[in-house]
DNA sequence: TGCCTATTTGGCAAAATAACCAAAGAAGTA
DNA sequence: TACTTCTTTGGTTATTTTGCCAAATAGGCA
């Protein structure tokens, strides 16, 4: 593949495997509903806060979380929300694994 | 997180899990196009024929593209054409980074 | 059957991820 | 300044992912 183009899709597949952690897919949903601070996200996925930390920070580096801090806390936000459209298609996916799944 | 809760996310993230790698996303963007036999899409590629099969087999397993043997050739298809939708919101998200970039 | 082409599978080593604990930073308050 | 809370960073270990080679499998054809 041209050197171009592979850094075109190795950017591309950044964004996407930024997405692709249950805990970090929990957050960006939950983030659809307004900002959070650290504490609260790690309150609801009860992991440790470091863990919690790293993840965002995973998701800010790929620009689709924002944070702001605000006295000691530090609030995300979600800075794309196309991103929700990807769960509509995942749900549809696994609908139609489900349903091949139930004909076999 | 409730384990209920949880699986969702898992079962979501390996779904996304699925595309985010650079060869996986140049693959569904090209079988965006038409099915493609294994063969094409190695000397697309570039990369060694086991190792496109196993990329191809993971898209498989999530049930983003589905495979036909005709003959001696694999043909593979996508599945749920909903996936190209990543694309846009990908490049938006891109977009955004590099216009924020350039703004330092 | 034997041979050729196309694809998958097994196995291995290197690289990337993930989660925890401990420690460091940053901001507010006494 | 000292103390407390909230968050990030450093370090370690376990696990997963990648990509290659070699070998196995499958189908078509002489």
């Amino acid at each position: 593949m041209d050197p171009k183009v592979k850094a075109r899709y190795e950017a591309r597949a950044r964004i996407i495997k930024a997405m692709s952690h249950p805990t970090r897919l929990f957050m960006v949903d939950e983030l659809s509903r307004g900002e959070r601070c650290v504490c609260e996200l790690t309150e609801m996925v009860g992991d440790d806060v470091s863990t919690i930390s790293k993840h965002l920070s995973i998701l800010r580096s790929a620009g689709i979380v924002a944070d702001e801090k605000r006295g000691t806390q530090v609030f995300y936000s979600l800075r794309v929300p196309c991103v929700l459209n990807f769960f509509s298609c995942v749900e549809s996916v696994l609908k139609k694994n489900a349903t091949e799944q139930a004909t076999l």
